[in-house]
DNA sequence: GTCTATAGCTGGATAGAC
DNA sequence: GTCTATCCAGCTATAGAC
């Protein structure tokens, strides 16, 4: 039998997707109440205010950006596999929640100093520390060229994320359709990972 | 003497401010005319409503985003070159104008049917199309691997413009200072170009 | 062209019945 | 827990004086 849906989850999932897609200012309350197919009424009566709604839904969609990234970072395999590991799982993990960067990146930058503070103090560096490390041992030990860490990390990251971002620029700009687009992200998987590679061996 | 800065002018700039930061539905119509230090009639009166103020923004922004960008494109230089200089020129543009990519992606997304219509009618795509032909040629004759053009336009595209959208993470989880990132953005207009010719040379 | 005042609506939040 | 009704603040837009 079909497991009952609490009106909690069903709330969270309708907001989810409203604030996904308008962000925190152009979502409505009463949108969200109506996908949840409540009112207005029993939203408030489970969250206290649209603040705290968003702030569950924000913290969800952080997390399901950084956590995967952050394990795969920490794990001790040599840098190359990492790297492939890196961007397949990445790629994929977006490819299931599409509009995740884009609503993220758009709300960090309505408040983008306590974000800063948020990112110092969270755990969300460790997983980068260890690959730092790593990066800067393979460059010592002349096995990859001479490249500063915190570039090649920017490099890899942005190869993975902002093709999700400029979705509608690149369909229609490279004149794709929508399937050509889903090849093109499914081919990046390691096709990112080939090109990093390639730019650093030696 | 100073040239006088008309009303009309201020306006714009005020909005462009307000609207770049906040996006259109975060922007207050009161705030832009406390900004440009004038009343909300006046407002009014040069721009008819807010999304008459708001289309103007958006098209010098989509311009400055655009227009360097398929001038170097269509450029009749060798392909490395291109890069170079297509990189470096990309990345001076946007650090004049920070603000422009996460404006105009966020902006795109309220609305990416709208918009993928309008850059297929768009000219934006010559520039891209000589691009490609040109990847595609170098291909052929072997002085690069084999890669899909549109496959490496997407990747030079990411690592130019992904650093300015994610600055406030970047500097969060990367622990950086201002001039820190400063500094990095600085070195990408070479390390990118680098970078991927590496990637690509046979 | 520039200002003040205000109309008119929208949307978040609460009260209170069931 | 769930609903309806309603309050009230905030916002765009307009009217009208100067």
């Amino acid at each position: 039998m079909a497991k009952k849906i609490s009106t909690e989850d069903k709330i969270l999932k309708s907001a989810q997707e409203i604030f996904h897609h308008k962000g925190f200012e152009g979502a409505r309350m009463q949108e969200i109440a109506d996908k949840a197919e409540i009112n207005k009424g029993l939203l408030h009566y489970y969250y206290k205010s649209k603040d705290k709604l968003f702030e569950s839904v924000f913290n969800i969609a952080l997390k399901q950006m950084l956590s995967k990234l952050n394990e795969v970072l920490r794990e001790e395999i040599d840098l190359f596999t990492k790297i492939e590991k890196l961007v397949d799982s990445y790629i994929t993990v977006l490819s299931i929640n599409t509009f995740i960067p884009n609503f993220v990146f758009q709300e960090i930058n309505r408040n983008p100093d306590f974000f800063i503070e948020k990112f110092r103090k969270f755990n969300t560096n460790e997983g980068i520390k260890v690959f730092e490390k790593q990066i800067e041992e393979e460059t010592a030990k002349g096995t990859i060229i001479k490249i500063d860490s915190k570039q090649l990390i920017i490099n890899i990251i942005s190869m993975s994320i902002f093709p999700f971002m400029a979705k509608p620029m690149a369909i229609g700009i490279l004149e794709l359709t929508e399937k050509d687009y889903k090849k093109i992200i499914d081919d990046r998987k390691k096709l990112v990972a080939k090109f990093t590679i390639n730019a650093i061996k030696k």
